[in-house]
DNA sequence: CGACCATTTGATATGGATCAAGCGATGTGG
DNA sequence: CCACATCGCTTGATCCATATCAAATGGTCG
């Protein structure tokens, strides 16, 4: 996919996504600030495979804008998505050797990659990156067993859930810019596109939510998203 | 809670469990062996908490035997079980400094209890050590992401999962005894405890599995039961 | 304008929840 | 040692939230 690790000097770290959410070139801790620094900027197109399930794990990614989901697929064809990774988010980050599942860009998007290789190498001498990737890991097995409250809740409460966390997310106040589609939404909560979508109206009917057009969310009373977030 | 961090070598390590099933005293990789050498042994009855919501993770738990629950309850009642601990699984294992959900001990059991301070204070020094505790919380990383798939399923699937699971992890060929009630198994696949023993009726029919006992299961056809595995 | 795709809305079906009763094992006190 | 209470589990009847099937609407792009 990609086989250089090194330092890409020339390359303008600060992008500019559609909706004008970026991430800024400024460093974090040492992990993040050495992907900023070592990262190699890849573009990936609307619905174009990041990388696949069983695939080796060689790398590590960081969002710069757009959006780009997880998923698996069973057997059957369900599909589950796992997690929408926004600006800033680190995504690829398996323990084992071969990713559990894959990731898609869900609009046009720029990442930046590194190699898993060269951070385990830094991890070796440096302490504070290894602490960074145990950081990082257990950030996402809290988000992943909050997913799963989510997921054993009722439609309406899922759908909340779903909105506060992308509000809280995206830090955008109470409009909401929704990169995925309702399928996509569905999938994340374990619910139907239909189920989705007539939550959305209910929600708009209780004066909870307003939606002006399918994929802008304006929250018009968090204390009813709340009650419902239980 | 517990104060010492000091090594015990008075205690005997080689503990029986009820059903005979237990640890054996042996260094697995170093963390493993850390927490053999300085765990302090204690004592759990049937549904005593060893940990609860929010308080301080200073802990880190082995053990030895009986089997352990952890979960979350959400604000109208709703339990969420997020794992069953086994004798050799380790928990208590979180990032953020206080824990996000509580354990308790289902059935009698002795655990091994080490401070997470001594534990962070050897990966300091120790690579090796440090690299365990983000394989472990890899592991749990896993664990939360493969229950998620299990959650989406339909109820039979849902069961045939958890006995094919139970199974592989007691490693004790096709019979199983379940350590937990009914309730703890409806709690930990998001059905209800009619569901649950429904579907194990339907499961006998269908001579997937027998019951002899109610905690005890035998897998009659794995074919049948890894086919709705999906 | 017309085709296409995403979303919404409507009608109906169904899997699992809920409500309720029965059953079997285990333990306790007389 | 037995009668009975208790607890965990199973079974039965009904209900309901969400899925499924189907059609209409709307927004986007050539």
């Amino acid at each position: 996919m990609l086989n250089q690790t090194r330092l890409h000097p020339a390359v303008t770290r600060q992008t500019v996504a559609r909706n004008g959410r970026t991430v800024p070139p400024v460093a974090g801790h040492p992990l993040e600030s050495a992907i900023e620094m070592m990262g190699a900027p890849m573009s990936f197109g609307r619905n174009e495979e990041i990388f696949g399930e069983n695939e080796p794990a060689e790398y590590l990614y960081k969002v710069m804008s757009g959006t780009v989901r997880t998923y698996k697929v069973l057997n059957d064809g369900r599909r589950q998505i796992g997690a929408f990774y926004l600006p800033g988010d680190i995504f690829g980050l398996d323990v084992g050797d071969e990713h559990t599942y894959s990731a898609e860009a869900i609009a046009d998007s720029k990442v930046l990659v590194i190699k898993r290789s060269a951070v385990e190498r830094l991890a070796n001498s440096d302490h504070e990156i290894a602490h960074g990737m145990w950081t990082l890991t257990g950030r996402e097995l809290q988000r992943v067993q909050d997913h799963v409250m989510v997921l054993i809740k009722t439609a309406q409460e899922r759908v909340a859930s779903f909105l506060l966390e992308m509000a809280a997310r995206s830090r955008t106040g109470n409009e909401i810019e929704l990169p995925m589609s309702r399928q996509d939404i569905a999938d994340y909560l374990g619910l139907t596109i239909e189920t989705v979508s007539r939550t959305f109206t209910q929600l708009e009917n209780s004066a909870a939510i307003a939606v002006p057009s399918s994929r802008r969310i304006v929250l018009r009373n968090r204390a009813v998203l709340s009650r419902l977030n239980a």
